[in-house]
DNA sequence: AATACGAATCGAAACGTTTCGAATAAAAGA
DNA sequence: TCTTTTATTCGAAACGTTTCGATTCGTATT
């Protein structure tokens, strides 16, 4: 592997003079910098990102941790903040669980913005006392360096509803997501909201965790229950109603005119799926390049405070 | 930022004992280890990174490079890779473009998995001389520390192409991926095997680039060019297929009475698109999985040979 | 009592950079 | 001609670890 010092001595120079050569220092002269660069290029010579990491005490990664990496959401963020990062002369590392973890306390990124659950509360804080910031996703946490972001969730999902009433829905459901989730706890306030204001029950609360599985299975549930089944299902996200979709079907209820569904998040499927889902969608790619401008505006020193909030919008399609 | 420095201060030892201590060096004694470890915890000391990668020469991540984001087949391969990685103590690290050029040429991995078709052929050749293994997919490279994983296009297209012969069809068309992938080729290469075979035309190729937009431009063309139609088509990937049959059914040609139409990779979409999408299963996260265990038997010196294949089987639905 | 040994600990060099302050040489001012 | 200034280059320390080769000390062997 070639170093600085291999390039020095090509050049017949000192390696402090390499250095200032290749991070172009202005007190280089024009001759030396470009014979200097001239041979680096043809050495192949790229310096060690340790040895650089460590001298400078920083990395110039951010970092982006996410839970697991089959969500269909959370892509069109990433690339919204690949994008960003890569304009401003960032690098862009994704990781997750226990890796995450890792680097994260071992400093190998400059900044980090936290969409994984399994990140607990205690290590976020301990990083970000330790100077590195950090933008947390559908999460409540505050603290030095910790920023918030958050999508609208109540105020959409009451706009939701208060149509859903407006068109007659008498019987209004609501299939959670997991409890722990920011979203979806403010989610179900906005439905709450809704629901009281215009003095109906609230009664009609299912409980899942995100997945397809736990939606088929809430569906599942209703049907065999053969309890008073609610006129209008709100699902906390689309992948939930997918699954009570399939449920549903199966058991040859109609959609929407037995029951009406709605999800939150706008995957792809939810344009294909038969009847084609009404849901919330969020703009995650401009979400994504807000996120990490706002991160390298703090690691610039440019701004000490975020304040990105995604932009929703709801998709009336054939489910309702 | 609390230093192995201090560690050692606090428990009144050298740092050399308190190094030993953290990575469990059997000269030291049980006692003093536990100590230290217990002052580590307190302190809530973690190594740096940049020093230990500086002195070690490893890192112990394991890099991925993807072509984004966002595509949905690469998130199972991910979830194999991240699974395996983190069972054998390594960490994991997802990059793309230009991050993921830095972050290779900077030996911040100890080795590569590269899906990327951006990064080029020169640079895996620099970065594998250097000592860092790469295993590169759908591609064809060879060279020190370079290693090719395939899945088996040529054969399971070939197999799918005879059985759409066998059923009767006789104008068999092919929708290709971009030109330069290794699958793509690999795919067409199956299929003209077998056209071939049967003595029949492979006249009807239409050009894609693997996105749902081109496959839609193909649909199109076809449509308005009024030539002669394909009675079956076969894509390159799914996304194309969609893309074509929504092309088609805008027009109202009837899948698969007035042409069938088969895909490639069985993303999820391939399920709930009507009609259901006939496809070709690659078991990803298998795949994902292998490819790390081979990947990290290579650098824990266990093995300097890789031969990972993706299996892949034919599913019939209802397009064809 | 002297020696040898092994277990536990330590000191210091090294990894490849960056960067501060000093040194050198040439140009400018006196 | 001598001093000052400016432009360029250099030497060395530092970043936080790991690890080699001592050193120390208590115990077993002679």
């Amino acid at each position: 592997m070639v170093t600085i010092k291999d390039l020095a001595k090509k050049a017949g120079v000192s390696i402090s003079t390499a250095s200032y050569a290749i991070n172009d220092d202005p007190r280089i002269s024009k001759e030396t910098k470009e014979r200097i660069l001239e041979i680096a290029r043809k050495l192949n010579y790229h310096p060690n990102a340790a040895a650089r990491n460590l001298k400078r005490k920083r990395t110039n990664i951010i970092g982006v941790f996410v839970d697991g990496f089959k969500g269909p959401v959370y892509s069109k963020i990433l690339d919204g903040i690949h994008l960003e990062v890569t304009n401003n002369n960032f690098n862009i590392i994704v990781s997750s669980g226990e890796s995450g973890r890792n680097l994260l306390l071992e400093q190998q990124v400059d900044g980090a913005i936290i969409i994984d659950r399994s990140l607990d509360d205690e290590l976020i804080i301990h990083v970000t006392n330790n100077g590195i910031p950090a933008i947390v996703l559908d999460r409540r946490l505050s603290g030095k360096n910790i920023y918030e972001s958050m999508l609208n969730n109540e105020e959409i999902s009451y706009e939701l509803i208060k149509e859903m009433i407006k068109r007659g829905y008498k019987k209004i459901g609501y299939v959670s997501g997991s409890p722990k989730s920011y979203d979806n706890l403010h989610r179900y306030k906005g439905v709450v909201k809704a629901l009281t204001e215009h003095n109906m029950p609230t009664t009609y609360y299912y409980k899942g965790d995100f997945t397809k599985e736990s939606g088929y299975k809430v569906g599942k549930e209703l049907i065999s229950k053969n309890s008073e089944l609610p006129d209008f299902l709100f699902c906390a996200n689309d992948e939930m109603a997918i699954g009570v979709m399939d449920a549903f079907q199966e058991h040859n209820i109609k959609i929407p005119d037995d029951i009406a569904i709605a999800g939150f998040d706008n995957i792809e499927l939810s344009q294909y799926y038969r009847p084609k889902l009404t849901t919330i969608d969020v703009e995650h790619f401009k979400w994504g390049r807000e996120l990490a401008k706002a991160l390298i505006n703090v690691l610039n020193n440019n701004s000490d405070t975020v304040d990105v909030k995604a932009k929703c919008k709801i998709i009336y399609r054939e489910s309702c």
